[in-house]
DNA sequence: CCGTATCCACAGTGATACTG
DNA sequence: CAGTATCACTGTGGATACGG
């Protein structure tokens, strides 16, 4: 059930396809161009999943050269506020262990100098 | 920068560990038989990559037999709210979806019976 | 410009068996 | 009970090259 759900951003990337796109709709390239290592496989992979399940609507103006947008469906919109509380939650704990690792480094040099100030 | 903080949830059933700790702790059997496909190994695995980002502690009763329970931290019990709301947009995606296919099949069906109506 | 096809490599999982 | 070690496998992503 959680498993099945949570498959809606399931993929490399796909989180940030969708955070891409919280701001309106982006096309293909420009895309690609905010997500640096991805490739245009991948990239387009995760595209027609995310249409698939309804996530996102792909649109095409048949000019000379193709255009495609892509853009967030009102479900997928509702993506967005899950994804800021994981990134803020992800956010702190980076906060957090940059704190205690040298916390940790201390004690570890305290107990390394104790039979110094102990002698 | 989301890539990274979306890694906090990453690995395999790492969403359910979090989900399945949501009422408080518990113990490392009942975490694998609340997760029925998961191996001990990656159960492990993840358990001990989620006490290191600071999602869940463990705790270790000395007895006999050991006893070893786990719980989620303050900044863990935050993504409770993150998973459910993906929950819930995956749920309601897949009514949608329940709802447009038998459309899709109708649609084609009337387009099969075309030549027959028109005739 | 927007993809798809092919090939390759590897991280990550699962199964099994074994320890404290 | 709560893990760890080993091994084999496969899904998934990256690079490259090509097509609409």
């Amino acid at each position: 059930m959680l498993t099945e759900c949570m498959s809606v951003i399931s993929g490399a990337w796909a989180p940030n396809v969708i955070w891409c796109l919280r701001a309106g709709p982006r096309r293909f390239s420009e895309l690609r161009a905010d997500i640096p290592p991805v490739s245009a496989k991948v990239l387009s992979r995760r595209l027609s999943e995310l249409e698939e399940r309804g996530v996102l609507i792909r649109h095409v103006r048949p000019t000379s050269p193709p255009s495609v947008s892509y853009e967030l469906t009102p479900l997928g919109t509702e993506l967005i506020p899950a994804l800021d509380a994981i990134v803020s939650v992800g956010h702190r704990l980076k906060i957090l262990q940059a704190y205690e690792l040298p916390l940790a480094e201390r004690a570890e040099k305290e107990q390394k100098s104790e039979h110094v100030s102990a002698k």
